[in-house]
DNA sequence: TTGACATATTCCTATTAGGGAATATAATTC
DNA sequence: GAATTATATTCCCTAATAGGAATATGTCAA
């Protein structure tokens, strides 16, 4: 079995970084496909196709003005990744504060190494 | 060019769903190829291939005991994947708060529809 | 209609993936 | 050493890229 599509999901929609830079470029206002091209410096029917992927699995959306097409992030689409990575914060958080109280310890008794 | 390496980093590593399915089972204790195996139900040579792919970009860490290889999720690679999802965080929090209240001064108004 | 501009699609190609089956390696036990 | 258990690696195969170049589609203006 070949590897999945990247229009089967937002996890493989986004692995590709050229992708994740258009979404953050277009989370705070819609934009144009050329202002992407100009901004990322990247072949226009190269953005054009991420664009078209990231539609397909709803990270985008679009509204045409005239001859422009105007692409704006949509947020919400990217909560599935955040909530999947949040199973894992509390975690890292506990080690964190391990390694924070073992530091104070440390520190306390003037242990040095 | 063709898709990047799924070993190239963590986004691509985490794009494959039973990658994922293990990293959650190996979260909260190690646990030896077998067990996982019978867990997710997957055959054991795609488990160590899998595992392989998390090793390589740091998703998971091996101890070796006998014969078993004990591996668990190592979260704190996961964060540069929670960062970046956190970026968008706010701006869906903004989305969800305009709804709200939206909704509640419709509700105030005694609006209906 | 013609031309200019903005964006989308098609064709081509090298590379990668992931499952299944078979086999290899490593550690343990007898 | 031989058999057993646990895990890793290799081979085969098909499907899916992502970029580049060329071309198509769509919209507006004169």
């Amino acid at each position: 079995m070949p590897r999945a599509a990247t229009t089967s999901d937002v996890f493989n929609a986004i692995a590709d970084p050229r992708r994740r830079e258009i979404l953050v470029h277009l989370a705070l206002q819609e934009r144009p496909v050329g202002d992407i091209v100009a901004a990322l410096r990247v072949a226009q029917p190269s953005v054009s196709k991420h664009l078209k992927v990231l539609r397909h699995v709803g990270l985008v959306r679009v509204r045409r003005e005239g001859r422009q097409m105007f692409y704006r992030t949509n947020v919400l689409a990217i909560r599935p990744l955040f909530d999947w990575a949040a199973i894992f914060e509390r975690y890292w958080r506990h080690q964190l504060v391990r390694v924070k109280e073992r530091a104070e310890r440390k520190t306390e008794t003037g242990e040095s190494r």
